[in-house]
DNA sequence: ATTAGCACTCAGGCATTTAGAGTGCTAACG
DNA sequence: CGTTAGCACTCTAAATGCCTGAGTGCTAAT
């Protein structure tokens, strides 16, 4: 696509005061803003042709442009000037995410809701997963007499734990057999191999101790299950309330995003840098029809340097990328530093 | 206010109507629904006089007539029939529920998504808090060399972890002072004892050591205070969406709830009665605007006898009295119910 | 006490008008 | 040739007026 430097400069002015302002710019509106030295004639003459490209269409005759989906795109991947957070900014989102470390949950769901907040936009985030995690270590903590909360460590830093109730006393004895068998079967081996099934085989040679191990070793196998399942957060949806495109359909994408499963599929199809750079999905580029009003802007975090999980933002197509994605983009950095830090040396 | 049978009928009636289809009822509708025995007219006197009785009003002259705060009032606490959960939808919610038992959050968190699927209505839900909970236990968990998380038990049932990274190596030796300084000063301990200046004039006593031993005591503290914050959780928003009523004001409701706390006041400072009704507050009845046109009922649950929180529902004014009472009642029941067998004997 | 009859009110739907913003085209200009 | 002024044209959104139908309150008759 060949443009000429002022078609350019048009086409970035277009998009950022329609992002602005949410209305149709016209021919007028557009030389007076910029300053141009030029008169509203030869930017209708200019606006004609970038219509005719396909970067612009017009809701109706009488109506100024908009942006088109390839109009964005054009803008995100040429012409935009990205505003990075300032100094001061950074440190205060470093701040509030350090306060949640410990548990990868809950950094998550800070850092979706400082995104949500700094964005005006939903928030998005996926818990980390890692196939070629394994299991590290395994602990059981005595809560009560018949109770006791399993906790699996894995090599990719999660730290995952569950209450199990028993239904007998939980000896000495029985912890011991428990880690015994644990120590043999389960570590060192995949999170994926820690199956009920595979618990299952192990029962059949314990005996009669089988009855009361089961509880604690399918418990075992949830909390297994649950790191290897990437689960989604969500956060900021009222956001989307606010601005006008969604006042229609509201109801339509929150009912969407309730179960966010799907985001996934957009997440893992959609071919991303590998240099950390966010990937941006406009409008109808989008395979959820209940998206195409919408942009998503997102990136994988790494931990301890193995791609993890995702962070990721949307909105309506009018967002302000130059600012979010950037803003976006730091927080899949320190969200990836910050989790790091479980990951023993 | 003293009501004569067929007015109370009638009301009953246009209650009941209104809620269903959410149009103002007229006098013709109305016999022709009810099948009743006298013609419009006379119908009409009688809307009148409920009317100047203040339990109906007309949003103008020529619609019919909807049911005013003090019509619900009295529908409500005389009239309504109510009508309970079937058996299966029992047993299916109690299934449910269980299979999150062991995490409190979890349970509150099924409870809310459950109800508010029930309901179509946002429901929320308090994490319990018990002022009279005592410290019970509290147990270190190596994760790694310089990390450990830490659990704390009260008598309330409630288990809380959290990973506690600290700048040294954590020993044996420093375990044991760990546990030893704890069972000094904490165990049996109000939760609300286990504070960071209480940390800091222990600090003092232990000399070198205090340095090493202070992240692992501040997290412990930090678990403590989690137990006391009673946190607000809300699903089902997105429900609300779904309603006329609140096609206008939508966001402002929305931006609201994100911000649940204030919901805590209404709970606390509304009367409740203790035989385990739910206590209903109808539109203007709640003291913040922004819930005015919207009705809540909540109702406390019990662990093990003592009331600990909170499970209510936010609609529309206009939501079905009859179904979503005993349904949340129900609900409090079981989650009361679950959460006790944390509670050891 | 109940009812039929009737005049009255008012929101919502529909067509019409008007104002204004913005366009595309053409002819003139440097 | 690129740029510009001028102008007729298009189309939306807002304003206006009319009409219909649902529903009411009142009155007089049963």
């Amino acid at each position: 696509m060949e443009l000429s430097e002022r078609q350019k400069k048009l086409l970035a002015a277009i998009v950022e005061r329609y992002i602005a302002t949410g209305e149709p710019v016209g021919s007028k509106t557009l030389v007076d803003a910029l300053g141009m030295p030029v008169s509203p004639a030869t930017v209708r003459n200019e606006m004609a042709a970038l219509t005719a490209k396909g970067l612009l269409e017009q809701p109706h005759t009488s109506a100024g442009r908009i942006p088109s989906g390839a109009g964005y795109r054009y803008y995100v991947d040429h012409l935009m000037k990205q505003y990075d957070l300032s100094p001061v900014e950074k440190r205060i989102l470093d701040a509030k995410l350090r306060t949640a470390s410990g548990d990868s949950r809950q950094v998550l769901e800070t850092a979706s809701s400082l995104l949500a907040e700094l964005t005006h936009c939903a928030a998005v985030s996926t818990t980390p997963s890692d196939a070629s995690a394994v299991v590290r270590r395994v602990e059981l903590v005595p809560i009560g007499a018949r109770t006791a909360m399993v906790v699996v460590l894995t090599s990719s830093g999660l730290i995952k734990s569950r209450v199990c109730r028993t239904d007998s006393e939980i000896t000495v004895d029985m912890a011991e057999t428990f880690y015994n068998l644990v120590n043999e079967n389960f570590l060192g081996k995949p999170t994926a191999a820690v199956t009920v099934a595979k618990i299952q085989t192990l029962a059949v040679s314990l005996g009669e101790k089988a009855l009361l191990m089961t509880p604690l070793l399918v418990t075992l196998a949830q909390l297994a299950a649950t790191t290897e399942r990437t689960q989604m957060l969500l956060e900021g949806q009222s956001n989307l309330l606010g601005y006008r495109e969604y006042a229609q359909n509201a109801f339509e994408l929150m009912d969407f995003l309730r179960h966010a499963e799907p985001l996934d599929r957009v997440f893992s199809e959609t071919p991303h840098a590998p240099n950390g750079e966010p990937s941006v999905v406009i409008g109808r580029e989008n395979p959820y029809r209940e998206l195409q009003n919408s942009s998503m802007i997102f990136g994988k975090y790494a931990i301890a340097g193995h791609e993890s999980g995702t962070l990721g933002l949307i909105g309506p197509t009018r967002m302000d990328y130059a600012r979010l994605i950037p803003s976006l983009q730091y927080l899949t950095e320190i969200v990836g530093k910050v989790l790091s830090d479980n990951v023993e040396e």
